[in-house]
DNA sequence: AAAACTTTTCAAAACGTTTTAAATTTATTT
DNA sequence: AAATAAATTTAAAACGTTTTGAAAAGTTTT
């Protein structure tokens, strides 16, 4: 009402009456529909701007049939970390949903039945989709929505060869990689700081570790590969035990699957009177979120990046257009994380030759 | 689209052709107006039911002029613990507000100038109103929402007496509160570790404190009140450095403002070997955020617990109700943070007899 | 039993947009 | 210059709800 009145709201009519043209043709014109003439579509443009024309969102939506919003569903009780990606990508999310019109609404999901939320959703209001996060492999989620046919996308990759819209980056390559990199360098025992278990990134990401040592011919520990809430204090804690060569000899580099655990493994190595790289290399994934900045490490991390932002666009476009009857096929992105190689990695120390003796890999 | 076809939505018209009635009067009924006799009404409800009706809420927005959407602002590059607060209100008030039919979205707000955000999203967008939360002294968004006349309703509070909806607690008392019990407990050298000075909830215990100190004669040491970001390692960084004792005696108590930096203040305190709370007290304000609990700190900690989102419905409703053309004087909730004493707070020890040498409280 | 109320229902308009089908104008061909 | 085709515009309907003003049904009063 406030607003309504302050910003007495000009509607296409207004602007028919201002130039003597009917409704649909400014509407027309203003959508960029081909069979309106050039000088006329300058016109209703100015005039458009002139006086502040804003289409009213609420009438699209009345006779489009859609509402206009998408849901994401909050995991609550959540870890730390977990609660600052999805921040992350709820804010990029919204600001590129803005871009399509779209507006993004949440819930909260805080019962058992992992579905149970979407299904409230749907009831509660007509939402156009749903943008799934974080998924476990072969996620109920996803079954459901695929099920009952509404549009989703997922950041992240549940299965191997989707039929749903999604984006994410390699995971397998960034343990790959990471692996790679600490290979080339002459080291032989890597630990990997994994993230939990249940998620489909940590399992990709495990196995892209236990695939690389196994084909570089490295064992790998028992111990060795860790799942581990990403927070500090795992990350310390984890360190400290495998610094402590309860499990053989110490590992020569880490791998942490988030800055969180790195951050702990630093803290750890220097609480050891041990020097990075000197001793130790450290490297880890950075999803480049804005608290915890890879270069403000001492020395300045090693990592696979890839900002979660990033695939924020994509995705909200991918869902939009999915809603619009795209092909869902054609709205798959995977891409690759970045490697950048600072000052937390480095040559094996004289002792790091030998590998571990073989273990079969846990799992 | 996709929903559409599968929920074939039912209509106000559907309901009125299998009942005989008109669209308006199965409006009435449902939205409970007076002028429907009882036995209308009843059948209304029960072809409602079966048919699942749901309203349309882009027709229902699009007759009523109004969007049925808030906008909350997110400041972006915030420090962890205000990201996690502020995902804490989200999260709450997006479900308040389901509840009154409103949808919230978020917009970024990355740059200097603070009402830029505002003015974008209500550019973009047709919003019935805002919220403001963590209100800085004379908040400039407060005083340009207040200047362009649209709805708001602030959580929390950047002037004694606002005119506009608030809902609050009394943060002056929470320090207050704090500082007695330790007072009463013995205790006269007592360190107040405070949010960023910038926050109006800061300065309000700010005051709250050395009020409560003066009252009670407690001079207080220069370096023993301190703004800090609500960080684990800020907690700690100043709990070493006032245990070392550089400002004068150490204190025998903390007051910290958040439970992260009694987290760190515990941490230096054992780091220190000393005893909580044989040698020194420690209290927090608890916010009662899922993932730190003062329960789980050893020992149990003592603090002023007010959950955030009790905030969420109370506003909610309020920004509804204000949206509807409630008096803003009558949206204003000022209570009372919960004092749960715990095992972290006991009498002071025998060194802390004296208290600080007399020093101008620092600002 | 007619008149005067009261209660209940309804038809129609309104909200602002998009879209369909028809009508007009303009350009091209004969 | 007429006939035809193409380009542009319009009137009207539709989306689903709320609301206004009028009409119908039901009650009470005379």
């Amino acid at each position: 009402m406030e607003l309504i009145a302050r910003f007495l709201m000009t509607t296409l009519k207004d602007i028919g009456i201002e130039l003597g043209l009917s409704p649909a043709t400014v509407s027309r014109a203003l959508n960029g529909f081909p069979e309106v003439s050039a000088k006329t579509r300058d016109r209703v443009q100015e005039a458009a701007a002139r006086l502040g024309y804003r289409a009213n969102r609420s009438a699209q939506r009345l006779v489009s049939g859609r509402s206009g919003i998408v849901g994401m569903i909050v995991k609550t009780g959540s870890d730390l970390r977990a609660d600052q990606t999805f921040m992350e990508v709820l804010v990029g999310m919204s600001a590129a949903l803005a871009a399509r019109d779209a507006d993004l609404v949440l819930a909260v999901d805080q019962g058992r039945d992992p579905v149970a939320a979407y299904r409230r959703m749907l009831e509660r209001d007509m939402l156009d989709g749903f943008i799934v996060n974080a998924p476990v492999m072969d996620d109920p989620r996803i079954n459901f929505l695929r099920d009952e046919g509404i549009p989703f996308v997922v950041h992240g990759r549940d299965r191997p060869s989707p039929d749903y819209p999604f984006y994410t980056i390699d995971n397998f390559a960034v343990a790959a990689e990471s692996v790679q990199l600490l290979a080339a360098l002459g080291h032989k025992r890597i630990a990997y700081l994994n993230g939990p278990e249940l998620y489909s990134h940590a399992v990709r990401r495990r196995a892209g570790y236990l695939d690389t040592m196994a084909k570089l011919g490295l064992p790998v520990a028992e111990g060795a590969l860790t799942h581990n809430e990403p927070s500090e204090a795992a990350g310390y804690r984890q360190a400290v035990t495998l610094l402590a060569g309860q499990r053989g000899e110490r590992p020569t580099a880490f791998i942490c699957s988030s800055m969180l655990l790195a951050d702990g493994v630093m803290r750890a190595i220097k609480d050891q009177k041990l020097s990075v790289p000197g001793d130790v290399s450290v490297m880890a994934h950075d999803d480049d979120l804005p608290f915890l900045r890879a270069m403000s490490f001492t020395p300045a991390l090693t990592v696979t990046r890839a900002p979660l932002r990033d695939a924020c666009s994509p995705l909200a476009n991918d869902l939009m257009d999915l809603i619009g009857g795209a092909d869902p096929f054609h709205l798959q992105t995977l891409t690759n994380a970045e490697l950048i190689v600072r000052d937390s990695t480095g040559p094996a120390p004289q002792n790091g030759e030998t590998p571990w003796p073989w273990t079969p890999p846990n799992r």
